[in-house]
DNA sequence: AGGACTTATGACAGCGTTGTCAAGAAATTG
DNA sequence: CAATTTCTTGACAACGCTGTCATAAGTCCT
């Protein structure tokens, strides 16, 4: 069977002229637009089958002034989080047959500014996440530029829909069976201060201690960074007090992978002796020794709810101001036990 | 100061008539084609500032028949290896002014051929990571629509390049070091079959123990899958045994960690009585105790490499074959020791 | 049968760039 | 100084599609 080698791509005047209609009309059965006698749109498809011909999609975005692309702005230290906004925000894009462009970027860089709204000709709309998600200055040009957006943010910002997990509540729920476990002295290690979320997280914790009414004790509540270097610095401190806590509860898994360090170094049995909870279900919280009891915020179908809500915009069909927060869900594996 | 709300974007042609030249002009500045005197270039970029102008990316993509995005293939365990891809890839995509399309997949899934032969019009060339980089049926069907492409991966496919990162030699080394600490039963935890790296790294557990006259215990080589339960498994039969290793050498970190997980339960003391080491270093090993002994890739430096060789394919300057291949790093961390 | 809709199709003009080619201006040459 | 080459610029036609509007062909009333 011989083959013609055409150096020219086929268009879709080719597919016209061998389903002997007018261009036009390939268009429209491409589209799925109405209006087509069922026996035309067969012979425009055959057509478009046998010779294997794609839009182009540079023609089409031109002429109908969409780009069918979604831009996904972060600044996070690249890990299993990112990577599920991708899959979540992916998955959502291709229901609607959409690219996502990723754009991560350094929220605090003078030319960040400039870069962003620079997708404003390559994209339909944008998702930002935290903590560029809650730059209102950004937000506010962006706004300025019409470029439809939506924040994974807990803080709101009028004007634009903003998803977020409920940190807050889910700490709280945390603390709560801890307290129903029995501990009654339970350490508190903060995130970065930057970070929205450590001050969610703490008022979580805060916020179901007073309800069990048992009085905060500050000075087992202390500042750590997100990393696990200043998790595992703070546990030295807290369990090398007399008086150290049942059960100390950090505001991510990597910080608690360093309370665990420095339980093991002192030879504290967990959960025995310690209960430990972390934050997040990274991939640590499974594989840690032991398993870490912790919490899953629902990542990927956070991404997926922002991507969706984004594409209600794009059709204007968005309801109402679109925010919706999720709940995440508590984990419980080995680190956690009865105090003795 | 008053601003005019006008609804059209500007174009090229109000930058034109703001700067008293034709449009040709102005598309040769913002190119920077040869064969434009300073001063006219000086009043076109003028023009262009004031009007806060940014040319369609669509429009210049039509005309030109260039997409300037890269499309990365891939069917990974979403990850921190991703991850490091992403972020070397982007880096490179970033200094020619390229995007980074991602196409994440299933390499076995029955669409996936066609899906990616999609991507022909919206790309200008592709990255292909294992395994889906290995599909030479593939591989074939891209050479003949004329993508451009590139491989990260070990094995050779003649007619286009490929990139990789020497495993072998990498597992070869680390026996050597384990050997060095005066090992002899070195336990070997092969990854999963199908995966090309599995094989590599055998191989190069299987180079050094020859190299050093040291005999094959097939009954020590086990098959793992490259995720936890199976090291945890694996590790539990070899440690059972009367005469298990004193070093087990897995071929990913995640198997390590079960591993460590099984050494552990058996109240095993690492590095004392039993070496281990992984490979990858992921998060998870240097998180996990002890910190783990490993192999690092320079993945983003793969990645990087990867989409640089691409672009000099896109220009046409590819000088030879292209194939390149990077060596891996040993980590020393703490689980491991001289035998007891 | 004669309107009044509704449905199906096509002609043609954009969309905002870049590529081609021609032509005028400036520089170089013998 | 005329002839030749090189530099600089612009007119205009693509690029491959969608939007608008006109027109033809049915359908449904009365």
């Amino acid at each position: 069977m011989s083959r013609t080698v055409s150096n020219r791509r086929t268009t879709i005047n080719d597919v016209a002229r061998a389903a002997e209609v007018s261009i036009k009309t390939v268009s429209r059965v491409l589209n799925e637009e109405p209006h087509v006698r069922p026996a035309t749109r067969e012979k425009v498809l055959a057509a478009a089958e046998s010779l294997n011909y794609r839009p182009n999609p540079s023609a089409r975005r031109l002429a109908s002034n969409l780009n069918f692309v979604v831009g996904l702005v972060y600044d996070n230290p690249m890990g299993d989080y990112i990577a599920n906004i991708q899959s979540g925000s992916l998955c959502a894009c291709r229901d609607h047959h959409y690219n996502l462009l990723i754009h991560p970027c350094q929220w605090d860089a003078p030319e960040m500014f400039e870069d962003v709204l620079a997708l404003n000709r390559q994209v339909d709309g944008l998702i930002l996440l935290q903590p560029v998600s809650d730059l209102e200055a950004l937000c506010d040009q962006l706004i300025e530029a019409e470029i439809p957006t939506v924040r994974v943010s807990q803080r709101p910002y009028e004007g634009m829909p903003w998803i977020s997990v409920d940190d807050s509540q889910a700490t709280s729920a945390m603390t709560d069976a801890l307290i129903e476990l029995g501990h009654r002295r339970i350490g508190f290690i903060k995130g970065h201060p930057d970070h929205g979320s450590s001050h969610d997280r703490l008022a979580g914790y805060r916020a179901s201690l007073e309800r069990h009414k048992i009085e905060v004790d500050e000075s087992i509540v202390v500042q750590g960074y997100y990393h696990l270097q200043s998790g595992y610095e703070q546990a030295c401190a807290l369990l090398d007090r007399s008086d150290r806590p049942t059960a100390i509860f950090a505001s991510n898994d990597e910080m608690a992978m360093g309370v665990l360090t420095a339980a093991h170094e002192r030879g504290i049995r967990i959960p025995d002796e310690l209960s430990v909870t972390g934050f997040d279900d990274s991939s640590l919280a499974s594989h840690a020794w032991p398993p870490l009891t912790t919490i899953r915020q629902p990542t990927a179908e956070l991404a997926r709810l922002a991507t969706e809500t984004l594409m209600h915009m794009l059709q204007g069909k968005l309801e109402g101001d679109g925010n919706q927060r999720l709940s995440a869900k508590l984990i419980h594996r080995r680190t956690t036990g009865q105090p003795t």
